[in-house]
DNA sequence: GTCTATAATGCGATAGAC
DNA sequence: GTCTATCGCATTATAGAC
């Protein structure tokens, strides 16, 4: 994947600070374009005319459409880490961590807009941003199989399920559930389908 | 949504049957050139090129991008209907015969492209298929409700399993198996994780 | 750090000949 | 039914002034 120099002192206060405000509302604009159009479809002069600068102007910051997209890929999975705490409470508490942030998700339709087309139209091999969802798929599975692996050993797993299986269907259980939502939002409530679904692979529900 | 004209007589006989023929090479390529880069990516003049016609000689056929967008998606919804009784063997029936076609389905990982694409870019109220996506949720999470309710009236739904919200749990997870399979071909088999799924929700398994 | 200007390409669609 | 030619517009990216 294209990546892209940032400046070496982040700090607010640093020699960088107004470049570093700039690189930040470009970002946001970035995200709400690219989430309403896609990343193929977004355009940068869409990105430049709601952040208010020209195109060239913000070719300064990111030296092209795709450093752009990987650097608001990276930004919002820093945000997400940040957010969660993910290692507490052990397999249980990883399931309802994931339902919080399901919860959560649903009050920024803009990310998850970038996210679903994002990750449909990356599935060619060709797309920038490719290699980062195949990576972000196999770690997101790997981490809930271990949950449920750990959910197993102590003997919480419904029977018959099975870690893997499982891991990649509560990934793509929330990945679908994200489609019928952006169609519907008032008749779609992606949190509370995702918790009914994981309270029937736990023994004595989530 | 954009529609097209089609002539009246559509036996391959009949008047038009050369230009029929061609409207189903210009179909064929559509699906493959909107599979491989989505709709709004995908070019008409990609189409033109594969089909070896210019694009004023595909445009006699189908008078806009959109109406042959329309086109694809009516075609194959026919297809698909066409080829599974889905009317036999009640509740489980239904159930069994989903897993078959998605299993059909991995032999056409261009279709699967283009509407796992396609629903991802079509949230968006602007898309000029929006309407068809919306409409063919209703229906396909309707179908699958439908489904479940004939089971548990039978007694046949595992305990705590709500109809409505499995329904739409089936088509959410159907989808997100896409991506991951589309990602990675090897490692994913739909048809093998929706059966474990669905045999998790009935007594006595699928 | 941001601008104007411009290059080079690609797009959907139309007009009109054959 | 298919073509060539073309219009008008959007796109990413670069060069160079300020």
């Amino acid at each position: 994947m294209v990546t892209d120099q940032t400046p070496v002192r982040r700090g607010p206060r640093g020699p960088y600070a107004k470049s570093r405000r700039t690189r930040q509302s470009i970002l946001d604009s970035a995200l709400t374009v690219f989430g309403e159009s896609g990343f193929r479809s977004g355009s940068l002069r869409g990105v430049a005319e709601q952040v208010g600068m020209s195109e060239a102007g913000l070719l300064h910051h990111f030296s092209s459409k795709s450093a752009l997209l990987a650097a608001v890929l990276e930004r919002r999975d820093e945000q997400t880490r940040a957010q969660f705490g993910w290692d507490d409470g052990g397999g249980r508490g990883a399931l309802r961590a994931t339902v919080d942030l399901v919860e959560h998700t649903a009050s920024t339709p803009g990310v998850v807009e970038l996210f679903c087309t994002l990750s449909a139209e990356a599935t060619t091999p060709s797309h920038p941003a490719h290699a980062w969802f195949t990576e972000r798929y196999a770690t997101t599975t790997a981490f809930f199989r271990a949950a449920f692996e750990e959910l197993s050993a102590r003997g919480e797993l419904r029977e018959g399920v099975e870690p893997a299986a499982a891991s990649r269907a509560v990934v793509a259980l929330m990945d679908g559930l994200q489609i019928q939502w952006l169609l519907d939002r008032d008749s779609v409530d992606m949190a509370a389908d995702l918790r009914a679904h994981l309270s029937g692979l736990v023994v004595g529900g989530l």
